[in-house]
Order: C-alpha cells, then structure tokens, then sequence
DNA sequence: AATGGTTGCTAAATCGATTTAGCAAAACAC
DNA sequence: GTGTTTTGCTAAATCGATTTAGCAACCATT
C-alpha cells in the first residue's frame, strides 16, 4: 500500500490529472465535468483512500494554513490553556497551530522564529522575550501577520492583545490594605517583561497612597533571577519576607506563587494568619490549596480568541469591525481565605 | 523586502539555481566549484537573508523532518512534560514535534491523524484512545513510523514504550496495608484504557491477598464517567468514600486525585487522619499540598526519551543496540503525609 | 593533432498538487 | 452547410527546492 497521488487517480480512471484535481475540489459543475466522469473519479479516490499530499498544495498555493505559536513555556498552565483555546479558535478559520516554548531564551526564541519562517507559517502568534524586539519588528517590516500576547515593547505598532495588568493588581491591592495588612512585599521576576514592570508600577502607586495613619507602609520588592535555581530562590524568598517583617505578600506571577507556596511550606509560615498571599494569575494549584489563595485571574480565553481574530484580520479573512488592533483585556481579583486572616 | 528564492541569488551572481543548491549545501568541494564563486554565492545569500523554503525542500526530499505527537490533552501536566521532553530529544536527531490533543474523542483523534498524514510527517507519537486502534493498525501496515507510548492495544506489534503500571500500583498498595488501613477503594475511569485496566487488577490483586485477619477487605472500585460534569463526579466521589466507609482511597490517574482533593476539601474530610489519598502519577499540586499526597511517579523522561528512539530506529537512523522495540519502564512510588496518619 | 582526463558548471527532471489557457467535438443557429 | 457557442476535458506552467546526467573548456599525454 503505498501513497495515492492525484496522478494515480488519473491513470486509474484515463482521465488528466487536472480533472481530477477539479472534481476533488468541488469545482467539477464550475469547470462542467460530467455527472457520470464525477462519480467514477469521486469513488475511485474513495476506493484508494487518497489524501492530498498538503505539502505540494501548499507550494503551489502559497499557504501552509498553519500558524506559528510562540509561548514562554507551553508545560506553564497559563500558555497551555492560551494555547488550547487559540487551537480551537483557529480551528474554526481552518488554521492549524504549531506551539513552541522559548523558555525565555531569546536565542531560542530567535531560533525558533527563524523555523517557523522557514516552514511559510501564515502567521505568528507570540508572547515574546525581551531579545525578541528585532525579530518581531523584522516580520512586521515584512508584512508577515504577527500578533503579540500578554506582553509588547512599547512603541511597538505591532497588533497586540494584553491585560490590564495594572488594574488587576490595584484591585488586589486595595483588597489587602483594606483587609488591614501594612507592610506588604511584592515579588518580581527579572526578565525586564513589561506586564511585570506594570504589575509593580501598581504595587507602588498602591503603597505610595496609603493612608498616611499607616505611616510606615514602605515599597519592599524583591526581583528573582529567572535562571538561579530553586534552591537559591526559596532561600531569598524566605529571607525577604523575614528580614521585612512582612505580613503580605504579592507574587508577580503563577510560577513565583508556585514557588513561594513551596517556601512558606517548608519555612512552616502559616497562610494567612502569619503572612497572607496574592498572585496574579490563577491555576489550579491556588485554587485547590488549603488555604485557597487569592489571584489576580487573568482573561485566558478572551485573549486567545481575540489574539486569533486579529491574526485573521491581517490574513484578510475580514471578520466584520476590526477596529482597534491593540487591545487591553481587564483581569480580575478573586478574594479567598489567603487573605482573609482571623480576627 | 519580498522572499528571496535560490532563483533570485542565481540571477543576482549569474550562475544556475544547481550551483547555488551546491553551495548552500555545503557541496560546493564535493562538486568542484570555485572557491571565488563560492565565496561570491556565499556573500549575497548572506546579504538576502536567504532562508530556504522547507515546505518545498520538504516535497522535493521527501521529508518534513516533523514528528506527530498525539495525545490526550496537553494542558494536562503529566502530557506537558512527556511532549517537552520528546520536543528536546527529537530537537537532537534533527526532527520538529507538532503536538495535537485527541481529548479522549476518537473521532477527533482520527481527524488528527489523517491530518498529520496529509502534512507528510515522518512519524507518529501517540497515547491512544480507545478508538483509535484502526487508524494506527492501518498506519503501521502503511510502514510509517509509529511509536505508542502510557497504554497499547493487546495483541499490537507496533513499538510502544509503557509503565509497569502494576508493579507500582502494587508498591503504593503494600504501603497502605502496612500502614493498616483496611478499607481502601479505588476510583478509575470508564476510558477503558488498558493502563487503567493494569493499575485496577494490581488493586483488586492486593485487596485479594490481604492478610486473612484483615477479614473484612473488600474490593470497592468507582468508575468514574470521563464525560460528566465536574460536579457530578464530586458527588459519585463523595458518596463513595462515605457510604463505604473508606479509610484510604487510591486515585488511578492524575485528574482524578485533583478531583478527589477538591471533593474532599469541599466535604472537609481531613487527609490523612479521616482518609488516606494515593495518586498515580505525580503533580505539583500533589507535591505542594498540605498535607503532600503519596504516589507513583512515571519515569516521564525517561518514557519520552526512548519513545524518540523508537521512532528514530524506524527511521533508520540506526541507534547503536536498538533491541526491544516494546520497552516497559518502572513506576516508583513515592510516600508522603497523605498515607501516615496519627498513631 | 588526436585522445583522454579534469575542472567547473548547468539543463532539465522531479516531488504533487493547482490553475490558466485552450482544444476538439458536439450542439445550435440560420 | 457553414459559422458560432457550448460542452467537456486536457496540456502545460507553476510553486522552490534537489539531484542526475552531461556539456564545454582546458590541460596533459603521446
């Protein structure tokens, strides 16, 4: 049993391998092949289980109908629902997606573009590393379609879809100050990502207008080095929220809250009457954990579908009102017990 | 800036389309071309920014150089890792992984694999489902590589690459008798996948063999619904543990044991005094809960690893001692506070 | 000067589809 | 019976690479 081809077909039925391709296509009654000629071709393709070879028609017609997905780390909760819900979006315009993880490595990330280019996807779909500005600036320069998820570069005229970072964590924050806490310290990432340097900008601006009968309410970060190991980082973790005398604390992101959970455990800190906890993103760990923990729940879905449509609009499949090509979704805080600690 | 082809640097250096393929390819000695002119094709190739267009060297050779990889759904965890790791290994024999989610649908796990077959990859990973025993029949008789890996089909000579999913359910099962817990019950799932079936038979194995002062040992197994609401199965659970007065419980897959855990924190029962909890496969949130919950951990690297080499014997890129082509690789469990009650 | 061997490169086929332009035969018009 | 249309189908170009077979031009040999 070896692969059928177009050509097999019009040998088996003596007719050219145009016809064939014709009827294939549905465009038999257009191109006027008989009714009769039509059934034979149509069930002898059926007969030898003939599938088009996809990669000869997209030589031919310039389209892979593939789109190229660029994530963090598709093994991070976060990207993978993102990733799934952009799969069955672009499933509904008859696009498949390739998913990659950079692992915040931008010559990876770089690496990884360069391939997808390679392979003619038809658009690109990113949520990029900082090294990745030139690359991206590059495909826009050439008319590739590109859309960037949950963070850009400013000055970027690039189609964008990102949250309301800094909403979502004044939100938060407000919760916690008004829940009573005061010296509250915020736990960032160093990889110079935008959506944490907002995300901090709200932390600040939280701190910085506090009621003044709090008077001692002062801005306690602490930037973790993304490539340290997780050793080194529970110990600045922990040494943080001693040494400040903390009493909460707000991660920047799912994976820094994984981590600190970690911590807090192995320290024996009890959440929340000893140190209460917010992290912006949600997953399934914050929710189930004993006690839940309070998140910044981000708009997962909205912002894979919206990202696709923008995708689309560049491939011309003129979805009705495309408007605004940057769009910024709201996040929003979910209280539960990890901050809500005993009278 | 428009693509630039091999057509455009032969016009540009006034040679032929062949010579530039020569070059480019490192053949330029072998077919006895001009330092000089290599040097020149070299140079405008590099100042085009030429990038070969794989979907036709892809058609020409023959080859995509991209592996399938079906399975059950790639936000989960446990698949996560499994695809990340067949990402790297196969990254090293020069081959890309596409990733596709069957979501237990046979139906949609067919589409995805006449799909892939249609973009020509030049292997297939797969985690079956039930439904599709056919489609990979066909496939392995059709010659394409195929590797199966977590489950397979009795009686199938296709390679696969499986865990003793008995051996280590009957670890964990020895643990909890020596513990002294009695009542232990069992919750799986109707997918009627055969590493189920295993991790089942190695309960009820255990629960036959029990000591015979331990009198009253039954076997008591829940089948959960795979397609019920997330609700309803919390309640099948809850029900389960409380009409048969269990005193452990062991989960027969990760989804399962999260299930389990919301279901027992919502009925507040108090892990381990009330109830012990065993999950096969571990999870983050296992590792990080309070109290951490035992169990048997897959060897997922290593399961990834060898499914590649697999796929790369079949590929002919004879491996050193490619022997077995049907591996089964140990489970081990792990023992945490979820098993050791209060004396 | 004829022969043979290298050297350095190219023409053309090929992979498997799509699509344009057009051809022969039949049908119709008058 | 001749001219025009319509019908039903096909030849051939094309997408962008790889690769086989082979052609000139030059050199060396006798």
């Amino acid at each position: 049993m070896k692969k059928v081809s177009l050509k097999d077909i019009a040998e088996m039925t003596g007719v050219s391998t145009s016809t064939v391709s014709f009827i294939l296509n549905g465009k038999a009654s257009e191109m006027r092949i008989s009714e009769a000629l039509k059934k034979k071709v149509l069930a002898t393709a059926n007969r030898l289980g003939y599938q088009p070879n996809q990669v000869a028609v997209s030589l031919r017609t310039g389209q892979t109908k593939i789109l190229g997905l660029l994530v963090e780390d598709i093994s991070n909760n976060f990207f993978a629902m993102l990733a799934k819900t952009i799969e069955d979006e672009a499933e509904k315009f008859g696009y498949r997606v390739v998913y990659c993880s950079t692992e915040n490595d931008s010559k990876k990330g770089q690496a990884l573009l360069r391939m997808l280019a390679q392979r003619q996807v038809d658009g690109f779909l990113i949520t990029p590393t900082s090294g990745m500005e030139q690359d991206i600036r590059k495909l826009h320069s050439q008319h590739k379609p590109v859309v960037l998820m949950d963070r850009c570069f400013s000055g970027m005229e690039v189609p964008h879809v990102l949250v309301n970072n800094y909403g979502g964590t004044s939100e938060a924050m407000q919760h916690l100050i008004k829940k009573g806490y005061t010296r509250i310290g915020f736990i960032t990432v160093d990889l110079g990502l935008n959506q944490m340097l907002e995300r901090e900008a709200a932390y600040s601006d939280a701190i910085a207008k506090m009621p003044a009968t709090k008077a001692k309410a002062k801005k306690t970060v602490l930037t973790i080095n993304y490539h340290s190991s997780k050793e080194e980082n529970k110990k600045q973790i922990s040494k943080f929220i001693k040494s400040n005398k903390l009493d909460a604390v707000f991660f920047a992101t799912n994976y820094l809250g994984i981590l600190g959970l970690e911590c807090l455990r192995e320290q024996q800190i009890r959440i929340p009457n000893e140190l209460a906890v917010v992290c912006f993103d949600d997953h399934d760990i914050f929710r189930l954990y004993i006690p839940d923990i309070s998140v910044v729940q981000q708009p997962v879905e909205e912002m894979g579908r919206k990202a696709v449509h923008l995708l689309m609009d560049q491939l011309g499949k003129e979805r009705t009102g495309s408007k605004d090509q940057q769009l910024r979704l709201n996040a929003k805080f979910v209280a539960r017990e990890s901050t809500s600690r005993e009278a």
